[in-house]
RNA sequence: GCACUCGUAGCUCAGCUGGAUAGAGCACCCGCCUUCUAAGCGGGCGGUCUCAGGUUCGAAUCCUGACGGGUGUACCA
């Protein structure tokens, strides 16, 4: 339900009876109940174009509005502010659709785009840490929000498995032996070690200078001892994604080393677009308006991070035939993606009307705002925070008495992942955030636990109530109202989230939502004694539809409910 | 030095394309369980939106400058 739209477009037909020529500015959310349900403020800036007084024009504007549809009453008020109050009946027959409807009445784009959403993007030389915590999750976010709303989308997983630290691993992996995956458990480790193997004793070093050569040469032998270290790291990812119900899979993989073979080319094109300068010995585009030129091929003829971001966008644009590129990637790469983007655009490797963005993220910080750091100052291992996470939702599980151990295992894992992702992607993602274990575990205010009980609570409902649910939707006060159209403009505020490409939008809006459920289900009983059956049958699919839309919106975010809490 | 970014309640944060008296949560104080999950709900306290100008009928929001924090600044990714 496009309830905005479907406001505005009343609106305009009240500018085209009152002549009015213009097009007139969109409604937005009143912005206290007592004015109404959506506001108008356009008559004000229309008043300066026209000449005329804001009052008079809002008085154009309601007398000539259709309060028998979608509205029922308009008031005008201040200087010019027009508030509008959807009409009850309606919004009922709305609720009712969305109720009947698998996607809750959200309609599925009209003109949907391929979509190529890049995150996660790991180090295959090393563990998850929690550096990646946040491109993985808000890209996978932005990717099934996306997915939802009907766009085509392509999960891309640039994974780092190529550069010169991997001669130094594959020489250290062949000379420790025989089963990889033992040696590669711990990864952190094997590097560690691997380094120190690397700096103490020069034939190790000269072989795994010899490896690097013979990878980049293609030897088989090196290429498959390459390979199969991949496979192992990659299982390593695959794991935390699996604990992170994040929904990457080895189809979405496309390596750095996938983009080696057209590097030469990158370079070639650039130089019949009459880009590329020679500067230093390196091979550089000088932008208009950029102090420093972007790098594609070093003075020793070895390519850069720039060269193969140019290969994989014009691969995404022309192959995969995208016209939106989302870069989930932290802020601190916001200059790079600035001119390669631009570098893309004036080369042609990628058409004008393809969109690309950089999804810029802040940094995860530590309860004293400094970097997210281990106590002695090394990388948090992703796995790490992750279990800790389900050990401390364990132990916030109030009444254990009534479960199992395995429900308790399964409760602490939706609880725990759910409150990390939660606090991650209710913070606006450009600002840095401080991590905090009692306030994202907590059940008070914007938080995951808070959602899932609201959800837990509906459920608990209709556990007692038995017989089949008729008869219709029938608004009865005004909280149930508030609740009603909080769950119309569920479509409203996805279509924003996507395009902004900002997951609190959503959270946001799951919390103000769930709140409203917890005032409504205070207030207004369903089964208790006393309530008749009209309002009985009302109430239950009214917090029927609140439930589906917690856990539609939670889903969207990767984040999982429960039935009972 | 230059560029980018942020500065909102004691703390953590919202605030969409400028709109009415700037909103939540935590903390603190006060109420509400013999009936649907009180892990909840209601109420109170708390603000010079860093500062100074400007644009505007109207600015936390847009522009300029200052101050303060963060980040980035040519051959790592």
């Amino acid at each position: 339900m496009k309830l905005k739209q479907q406001i505005n477009k009343t609106i305009q037909q009240a500018f085209d009876k009152a002549n009015i020529n213009e097009n007139a500015m969109s409604v937005s959310e009143a912005t206290k109940p007592e004015f109404g349900d959506y506001q108008f403020n356009g008559a004000m800036a229309l008043a300066k174009k026209l000449g005329k007084n804001p009052r008079h024009i809002a008085e154009m504007i309601v007398e000539n509005l259709d309060l028998t549809g979608i509205l029922a009453k308009a008031e005008i008020a201040g200087p010019g502010f027009i508030n509008l109050w959807i009409n009850p009946l309606w919004i009922a027959k709305q609720c009712q659709i969305a109720l009947n409807d698998e996607r809750l009445g959200v309609n599925k784009k009209e003109n949907p785009v391929k979509v190529v959403v890049d995150y996660s993007g790991p180090n295959m030389a090393k563990q998850m840490h929690v550096g990646h915590l946040r491109s993985t999750i808000i890209g996978d976010t932005l990717a099934n929000l996306l997915e939802f709303l009907g766009d085509e989308v392509i999960r891309q997983n640039h994974i780092g498995d190529w550069g010169t630290q991997f001669g130094m691993l594959i020489a250290y992996l062949e000379e420790t032996g025989e089963d990889g995956s033992v040696c590669l458990r711990d990864l952190e480790q094997f590097y560690k070690d691997a380094k120190k193997r690397f700096d103490e004793d020069e034939n190790f070093a000269n072989k795994a200078r010899e490896y690097v050569v013979k990878i980049q040469s293609g030897d088989m032998h090196c290429l498959n001892l390459w390979q199969k270290f991949i496979d192992i790291s990659l299982g390593h990812c695959e794991d935390v994604y699996s604990k992170l119900c994040v929904k990457l899979t080895r189809d979405d993989v496309k390596a750095e080393s996938f983009y080696n073979e057209d590097l030469p080319q990158v370079i070639e094109d650039l130089i019949k677009q009459n880009l590329l300068k020679e500067s230093d010995g390196a091979q550089c585009v000088f932008l208009e308006g950029e102090e420093i030129p972007v790098i594609v091929q070093k003075g020793d003829g070895g390519y850069l991070y720039a060269t193969t971001d140019l290969a994989a966008l014009r691969y995404r644009a022309n192959v995969l035939g995208a016209k939106r590129i989302s870069y989930v990637v932290d802020a601190r790469q916001a200059g790079h993606f600035k001119q390669v983007f631009k570098v893309a655009k004036e080369s042609g490797f990628v058409p004008e009307d393809v969109r690309l963005e950089h999804v810029a993220f802040g940094m995860m910080m530590d309860k004293s705002g400094r970097p997210f750091k281990t106590r002695d100052g090394g990388t948090v291992k992703l796995v790490d925070l992750l279990d800790e996470a389900v050990v401390r939702a364990k132990d916030t599980i109030k009444e254990k008495e009534g479960y199992s151990e395995e429900e308790v295992e399964r409760l602490a894992k939706v609880i725990g992942i759910g409150a990390v992702k939660y606090a991650d992607l209710a913070i606006n993602r450009e600002s840095n955030y401080i991590f905090n274990w009692d306030k994202m575990l907590s059940f008070e205010g914007n938080t995951s636990l808070y959602m899932q009980y609201a959800y837990a609570r509906i459920q608990s409902i209709f556990r007692k109530h038995h017989g089949e649910i008729k008869g219709e939707i029938i608004i009865g006060d005004d909280l149930e109202k508030r609740l009603a159209v909080m769950l119309l403009r569920f479509e409203d505020m996805l279509e924003q989230a996507a395009e902004n490409a900002a997951p609190n939008h959503i959270t946001a809006y799951l919390y103000e939502l769930a709140t409203l459920f917890m005032r409504f289900y205070e207030r207004n009983p369903i089964l208790k004694e006393g309530v008749d059956e009209a309002t009985k049958m009302s109430r239950l699919q009214l917090a029927d539809l609140a439930a589906k839309t917690i856990k539609q919106g939670l889903d969207i975010l990767g984040i999982e409910v429960v039935d009972k809490l």
